[in-house]
DNA sequence: CACGCGCGATTTTTT
DNA sequence: ATCGCGCGTG
């Protein structure tokens, strides 16, 4: 057999990884050292040369993007398509588990998957019923109660209540939503896991049949799992499975949501013959930025050591601008990008990183002004925007009649005389019957002491039942075409005003094609699966036309993305660090490892920028500089003097300027405009003055925007 | 039931 | 500054 494809590509701590006889293995890759590369090496590794089945290995990635990304690089490595390899996510991993196996767990086969936002919904509703202290609760916590519970394996009976009232009422409610979830074959995210977890641990055959087949068990982000993962992980591990576990303890940025990269220690501790790799040569940064993050990360306390080193040069030194206030620091950005792309680079390679997502409105605005297009990472996703998920909903109540939140998503949707009265008298009887909604709704329909007609609900049950008879033998795009088109959804987005209805209009089509193109190798229905990946796989966001453009995202998004050049912005102590994280150290702790994520996405230019001035929630903040610039070696910076006469950054001095050039309003109503980016227009109003003023313009293309004359360069026609 | 006003919150995000 | 939500009014 052939190793050199597997093997040669691999520098030596590499290649002992892969090659690792069966024995734990433990994984520490330092940022940009070839994780991704060991980890699917190490699949075909197991594949090709020690002959195992695809099926019996078992590979566990952080995101849904992560495992397709992997699964490809194998195939491509192995130059064969690779079937059965299961490699997921912990919870589309679950997922599986517990379609195969719903009966052992008293779950209903056609358990549906909720997301979030369903979970907050129900949550909501259950608030009210319970007549809850809203001074004292509100159902964001109480939602991020369950599932934090749930995330660390506890049921509502496990939790110690140490006579504390307030946590005594936090955990009936955790019941009381457990309970509503169970009657309605409803499964939350966390509940995927726990319930997987529940399983196993409660059905020793079963466990005992899945230890025998993974024997391989091999984890990315090892440093991300929650203490339910790793359970999970541990069980099916057993005393005999082979953990092969990645991760970085350095880029460890979610312990706010459960993450334990204590898990290492914990790992080493459970699996004592553990054999552990540092993979420390670096194939991204150049000399000077891996020097930076060294230095910075060295500041904190809880890490296990290690030192990036590279081959590359030493590069430039990281670029460090001061700004006056938010607009420059973007238009001084905006203005380094054009230098870039003039010298013949993308703007795909630039990348504008911040802390907080409120922070990309100035960058915008700097970025429309020099006519750079630019995509921004962390809207919403196909799978969570509204109308996709009332025409889900319409399709999971007329195939699962049990899934209340399902109904009381689109009873009302289009509003069709169906109002909160109804809707009460609903719950109560089903409450009564200890029914679904749906049952209860005939039942009223059925039997009505008041002698109330309720013509409407049974219109919509009509409704309900009609779609299901005739969808009930077509295909899934069919199914979910004739669904919507009966629903009244398009009519009710058609009277939407402005662009948005139709851009609803466009997307349930486009829902329609991806249950056209979707296609599934799951043990499952097409129907099932489909909702599946729904509620797992939110999709990608908004599609847009390739157009090459900068990237911006927050830290968080950045994270295992690089690019050529990189500017990490609000660099300031309050925001990055950030307020909420300054005064513990464990928090702070993780604001410098996400700094270290961020230094370390840059492979050639870093700029750290920060404001002295920044207005947010509509305060002016005045903050010091981040103590994480300070961290950085001074040999390694370079201070960019701000360069005032550059009339494309705005300050005090130049202010002035303008307000003169501006001072006598060249807009009238009605007046032709035309900008660099959104094209021709009409002014429909005008307000303010100075470099204050704004106008309302209507362009043909995209729509009414406020525009701020000042940085908006309209040309009048 | 639709609309509009006022109030409060506003770190990070995947599943 | 802005957005979403809840509640009151027409």
């Amino acid at each position: 057999m052939d190793v050199t494809p597997i093997l040669e590509p691999l520098n030596e701590p590499q290649r002992m990884a892969v090659t690792g006889n069966n024995e734990p293995m433990l994984i520490i890759a330092g940022a940009g050292s070839g994780k991704t590369r060991v980890l699917t090496h190490r699949i075909a590794w197991l594949i090709k040369i020690e002959n195992l089945s695809p099926h019996d290995l078992l590979a566990v990635t952080f995101t849904n993007k992560a495992a397709k990304e992997m699964k490809d690089r194998v195939e491509n490595l192995l130059q064969m398509p690779v079937h059965n390899l299961w490699i997921g996510t912990f919870h589309g991993l679950a997922h599986r588990f517990l379609r195969r196996h719903a009966e052992d767990i008293s779950l209903d086969k056609n358990f549906q998957i909720i997301d979030s936002d369903d979970q907050l919904r129900i949550i909501k509703r259950l608030f009210k019923n319970q007549n809850l202290d809203e001074n004292r609760w509100n159902p964001k916590e109480l939602q991020y109660f369950i599932n934090q519970n749930k995330d660390e394996g506890l049921r509502p009976h496990q939790i110690n209540k140490k006579n504390d009232s307030d946590l005594t009422q936090q955990v009936n409610f955790y019941k009381n939503y457990q309970d509503i979830c169970d009657q309605s074959d409803l499964v939350d995210f966390a509940e995927l896991l726990l319930r997987t977890y529940e399983l196993l641990h409660n059905n020793p055959n079963l466990l005992n049949q899945y230890r025998k087949k993974f024997k391989h068990l091999l984890v990315d982000e090892f440093q991300d799992t929650n203490v339910i993962q790793y359970a999970f992980l541990r069980l099916l591990t057993g005393d005999d499975g082979i953990p092969f576990v990645v991760g970085d303890d350095d880029q460890s940025i979610y312990r706010w949501r459960g993450a334990k990269m204590e898990h290492i220690d914990q790992f080493q501790k459970d699996f004592a013959d553990t054999r552990v790799i540092t993979l420390e040569q670096n194939y991204r940064s150049s000399e000077n930025i891996l020097k930076a993050a060294n230095a910075l990360i060295t500041n904190n306390v809880t890490r296990m050591p290690k030192e990036l080193w590279t081959e590359d040069n030493t590069g430039e030194l990281i670029q460090i601008f001061a700004a006056f206030n938010e607009k420059e620091e973007a238009s001084f950005i905006a203005g380094k990008i054009q230098d870039w792309e003039k010298q013949g680079h993308n703007r795909s390679d630039v990348a504008i990183i911040y802390r907080s997502n409120a922070q990309s409105r100035a960058l915008e605005e700097a970025l429309i002004n020099a006519a750079l297009p630019y995509k921004i990472y962390g809207g919403l996703r196909f799978f969570e925007r509204s109308e996709i998920k009332d025409a889900l909903a319409y399709l999971r109540l007329v195939y699962y009649r049990k899934d209340d939140a399902s109904l009381e998503r689109i009873i009302n949707k289009p509003t069709r005389g169906i109002g909160a009265k109804n809707i009460d008298l609903i719950r109560g009887r089903a409450k009564e019957n200890k029914t679904s909604l749906w049952e209860a709704s005939i039942h009223l329909i059925e039997n009505n002491p008041i002698g109330k007609k309720f013509s409407k609900l049974n219109f919509f049950v009509s409704l309900i039942n009609k779609m299901r008879r005739e969808t009930d033998k077509l295909d899934l795009h069919n199914k979910i075409d004739h669904i919507i088109h009966l629903s009244g959804l398009i009519e009710l987005y058609e009277k939407e005003k402005g662009e948005r209805g139709l851009t609803r209009i466009e997307n349930l089509s486009e829902l329609i094609s991806a249950a056209k193109s979707f296609e599934s190798d799951e043990e499952m229905s097409e129907l099932d699966a489909f909702l599946a990946h729904a509620a797992l796989e939110a999709g990608d966001e908004q599609a847009s036309e390739w157009e090459d453009c900068v990237q911006l995202m927050t830290v968080h998004s950045a994270k295992g993305l690089e690019f050529p050049m990189v500017f990490m912005c609000g660099m300031e102590d309050g925001l990055f660090p950030h307020q909420r994280s300054i005064s513990n150290p464990k928090n702070l702790e993780e604001e410098r490892r996400l700094c270290y994520v961020g230094i370390t996405r840059a492979k050639e230019l870093l700029f750290l920028t920060f404001a002295e001035q920044r207005k947010l929630h509509g305060q002016d903040n005045f903050s010091p500089s981040s103590r994480f610039i300070d961290e950085i070696p001074i040999e390694l910076k370079e201070e960019i003097r701000s360069t005032y006469h550059d009339h494309s950054y705005v300050n005090h001095n130049i202010a002035n300027k303008k307000r003169h050039l501006i001072s006598e309003s060249p807009f009238s109503i009605g007046q032709r405009v035309r900008h660099k980016k959104f094209g021709e227009g009409t002014v429909l109003a005008y307000e303010g003055q100075g470099v204050h003023a704004r106008v309302h313009v209507n362009f043909e293309n995209v729509g009414t925007k406020w525009l701020v004359v000042s940085y908006a360069n309209l040309d009048l026609l």
